[in-house]
DNA sequence: AGGCGATGCCGGAACGTTCCGGCAAGACCC
DNA sequence: GGGTCTTGCCGGAACGTTCCGGCATCGCCT
């Protein structure tokens, strides 16, 4: 548009009459300036519309001014990962970092990032492994179970998580509850799972568990669900893992004649808008996704600046919500 | 982790036993270098492992190797835009450029990058008028409007499919077809609302619109549809615009007394995972949204690039997906 | 044989920033 | 009043790349 020179670091110094390292430490607070000489930079700065130059920056620097972000691309947990993944960027954003995703794709070029955040990392796909040998310093948000380490975790207590879970449905006068939920692929479906068997173990119950792809349909659901309902005894509630499906159950409650709430409780380990919308509204995990996403973010830049030690384990919380899928037959 | 010194252009000159200046053109195919010489150099390059460093490179051609995208975050459309954010990742790959995600955060700086692209510009979104008021070559998904024009547009004729949605309903038996739509701030609504003005009078059918907000909830949606339905008479056949909105009327059907598919025919202009798994499954329009994204990004390269005019505009095909909640009773 | 264009390669400067070392000028101490 | 310390500022080099101009060499044409 306008076909002035882009405004450098050299253009301020000469509009304050400073020399341009003068103006770079009044700019970014370092060395030693006095405090005049600083406004007076400041608001030439100001004044002109100064934006540093970023790629010079990071040369002289030897960072690149980016973090790379890779989640499954699971698209049945989208709402998720969409929330997640805007709070990495709003996280980064606020440390003056840009955002680059890192795709599934052909390409097997390690992305010129200044650390990584991998979002439930699946053990065994090929890219987590990759971007895990890379070096770059590395956080993932759930721990990854395959080998090797990253430099930070952050984690939710899900197997705590299934325990309040289950003690509210108990509550709530079930006493046979299943669990549809995925294998150990990731550190979250291998959570949920183990405070389900812990539960039914402290509480003698019996343990009913479907087990499903962790990238599994509705279709697919479905057909489990149906499975576990024709049980004898019939479970009189029932806990599904994977993100979005337990509002996918209607049919198959119709087809057994149940009705969700009182004859079978439902409840989900993943909120989302189809939870809320649901007919009863579904009892769900609030896994506060966007939180999670800025929080590995923050653990990530403490690690680069040198104020987290690696190997740091970082605990986020999550919130059981309550709604009718769950009210039962107890009085109110 | 390893302690060596970072491998530069410069390694890899003296490696192959020439100026760094040959190395650099024989590694980008420039400047005039012997076959021999060119192989030299790429096996040595080959050898060393060596990444050239963008933040050189960029300084050097005052480019940036990134381009921006932002997209409204309006969580009830998240698997469009997830899936639509995942081709724009894609075809940058494809093109050696990192996409970096622009907030709607209250950072205020323009991001360093070559160009942008705002997928379903909101007219009065304020991060995207300041974004097309940027200078930078700027591609939009639907058009912007606004004040001001894209230098590329890809657009799908969300008119004309309307009017092909609507020949199906008629052809299903349906006379009197209802739409929840919003109102003017994207393209697309408008576009459909158009399509469904038009087929309304070229049929002397009456048109029967439920407006709503863009980032319309589920609960809003219903309220409208109830609306709609308790009119004298009734529509005999309703079209969602909303994403995910078709899948959540049960509640509502079954108030009215309504069977989707028989009594009521049933269809949403955004194709989705709810639409596949309704009771019954929702006829819907498959907008492509991986495909919208990456045709986004090409053309925005192709402009970078000179290879297209400023001005172009590209369309980009849907598809209208048929399912049962359109059966009807017309035989089959 | 002399001129001339093409070919293959190279040195050096430039991009905009950060940072190391240095240099005045004043403060302070004995 | 000569030494040392602090403060405020600055010049120049460096980061790794691209690109402009230049310099040989060689073959071709007259």
């Amino acid at each position: 548009m306008s076909p002035t020179r882009p405004v450098t670091l050299l253009t301020v110094a000469e509009r304050a009459g400073v020399s341009k390292t003068t103006a770079s430490d009044a700019l970014r607070s370092s060395g030693r300036v006095s405090a005049e000489t600083r406004a007076l930079v400041l608001e030439a700065a100001e004044q002109l519309g100064y934006v540093p130059n970023g790629s010079a920056r990071h040369l002289r620097r030897a960072s690149t001014g980016a973090i790379g972000l890779h989640v499954p691309e699971v698209l049945t947990r989208s709402d998720y990962y969409m929330r997640f993944v805007f709070g990495v960027v709003e996280a980064a954003a606020a440390h003056d970092h840009d955002l680059t995703l890192i795709t599934s794709g052909p390409s097997s070029r390690v992305p010129r990032v200044d650390g990584l955040i991998l979002g439930d990392p699946l053990d065994g796909d090929p890219i987590v492994e990759r971007l895990m040998r890379s070096g770059l310093p590395t956080v993932t948000g759930e721990r990854f179970r395959g080998d090797g380490e990253a430099d930070g975790v952050v984690v939710s207590d899900h197997a705590a998580m299934l325990g309040e879970m289950l003690d509210h449905l108990r509550e709530r006068g079930a006493i046979r509850p299943a669990l549809i939920v995925a294998g150990g692929e990731t550190d979250w479906a291998a959570g949920i799972r183990r405070g389900y068997e812990e539960w039914c173990a402290r509480h003698g119950a019996a343990s009913v568990v479907g087990a499903v792809p962790f990238d599994v349909s509705y279709d697919e659901t479905r057909a489990v669900a149906r499975t576990l309902l024709a049980a004898e005894p019939r479970p009189d509630a029932l806990i599904c893992a994977p993100a979005g499906s337990a509002a996918q159950l209607q049919p198959v409650l119709s087809e057994a004649g149940l009705q969700a709430g009182t004859d079978l409780l439902l409840a989900s380990c993943v909120e989302g808008p189809s939870m809320r919308a649901a007919d009863p509204p579904v009892t769900a995990v609030d896994l506060h996704p966007r939180e999670a996403g800025a929080a590995c973010a923050e653990l990530l830049f403490d690690i680069l600046g040198g104020e987290a030690e690696p190997g740091t384990e970082r605990v986020h919380p999550i919130e059981l919500i309550i709604r009718e899928s769950t009210r039962g037959n107890a009085p109110r």
